[in-house]
DNA sequence: CGCGAGCTTGATGCCGATCAATGCATGTGG
DNA sequence: CCACATGCATTGATCGGCATCAAGCTCGCG
């Protein structure tokens, strides 16, 4: 039914993610300087000079891969560095002691993880892949040496808290005082936002998440998820196809949250 | 019913809350030293030594007296500085562009308020006095600037930032994945807990917020509140008169969490 | 005194949860 | 290769928790 456009335009580990004698090939790599990653405008201060760009760099200390399912981190483990996804998605569970869980996040490129752990010293949530993902991980120690030698490099990192901050707002709002295809309708165009602004199409792209961690992050059942998914299709505004979305009308999903 | 226990033990400037004749002397003050504010056990980082310490003292740039009601900043509004709650209590609301609105969070004294306004440089959050309320004002470049000299703010002030993260996440599962009577008396125990550690009674306070507020900051509606406060109350778990709570049974009110 | 803001309580209705059946794709072991 | 299990999604029927609507109360205040 849809073409596939699954793959990252500018991203090349994600471009073979559904062909498994690729995904059998998946191993950890060699470090790669952040001089030429694709990611740098996504990840580092705009405009950043020379000699800080090295030094943040040389932050990066290593890379990790991982393979949809497996964790960066879970909660309960120790915090020493934070985590930027390089390619890939990943997903933030947060955990009440019952064993009930909650989805609070879809991370993908340019996305920071993992400043929780920040609080306590230890994290509080669990990260997992939902597509063969790549990391590059900054030893929290070194990014406060380089954010007190350059200036930049400290605005930068406090604008990623406090865009992390103002994200949770947002989903607050969401979860208080939405209903659920209120619901549906934001998470649509916020991810057809997100994966635009990372030369994705904006109308056509494949749910990492399934129909359960959906409605786990949007705080309602999954026979629920996939009720409203059906009826949105029925009106016209968008096609659903298992995990491929294609949104036809943008204004007609943004009409339901503004009504 | 209840005796007043509504004077701050530690915090002189609240303890004339309730009498009028007080709050219409209410005025801006003097500026004070961080030296010898009582606050300074929340709001510094523990052991912080002399230099530091008298520098981040001078990083406080002013302090702001808030009546009940009043605005200490609105969606909206340039950001240049954070904020401490010295005394008293303030709510942080978020605004949708359809004029709804979602009440987040309610601060108290040691809380860090404003940091939403660095993501964009602008606010995005209203801040209102829920009682008579005094504010340190801390310049966000000399925060900066103070951040770099000494690694010890630095690193208290993320921890600030990653707090406020958990917080958030907290909450999102709180809306998420909580029936009303949880949502209730996981609020209830919040507040207790966060007023034990300020001095005040564990058992006895008073909620600064209406029922509306309370609805709105745990995703439902007033009548919602009042009604599983009289449930509470049947249940001899608390007893409710307005705004004063006596908690009976803490252990009755954390069974009703982990059941 | 009357008025409005805030709170409580009751009656009713609806949205989304729950329970259940079915289909489909993938993987696995005989 | 087939039988079977497992995970994920869809759809229907029913139920219940909370919203909604409404009435009446208290209290502080102009």
């Amino acid at each position: 039914m849809f073409a596939e456009i699954d793959t990252a335009p500018r991203s090349s580990p994600t471009q073979f993610r559904d062909l498994p004698e690729r995904a059998a090939t998946w191993k950890p790599q060699t470090q790669v300087s952040c001089s030429d990653c694709r990611l740098r405008e996504l990840c580092l201060p705009r405009g950043l000079s020379d000699g800080p760009l090295e030094a943040f760099s040389a932050a990066v200390f290593a890379h990790r891969r991982l393979r949809s399912g497996q964790a960066l981190f879970r909660a309960g483990e120790a915090f020493d560095s934070v985590y930027l996804v390089r390619s890939g998605f990943v997903k933030t569970l947060v955990l009440l002691e019952d064993g009930r869980e909650q989805v609070t996040g879809l991370q993908m490129r340019g996305d920071m993880l993992g400043m929780d752990g920040l609080a306590s010293g230890r994290h509080v949530s669990d990260v997992i892949a939902v597509d063969n993902t790549e990391i590059c991980v900054v030893p929290y120690e070194r990014l406060e040496t380089l954010s007190q030698q350059a200036r930049e490099v400290q605005r930068h990192l406090h604008r990623m808290f406090a865009k992390e901050i103002v994200r949770e707002q947002r989903m607050m709002l969401l979860l208080g005082s939405m209903n659920a295809e209120e619901r549906v309708s934001a998470f649509l165009l916020n991810l057809s936002e997100r994966l635009t602004a990372r030369g994705y199409s904006p109308s056509h792209f494949v749910l990492r998440l399934t129909r359960e961690d959906i409605g786990s992050l949007l705080g309602m059942k999954l026979e629920t998820v996939s009720r409203i998914f059906s009826k949105f299709q029925k009106a016209g505004l968008i096609e659903v196809d298992g995990k491929q979305v294609r949104i036809v009308s943008i204004n007609g999903l943004s009409g339901i949250l503004n009504r």
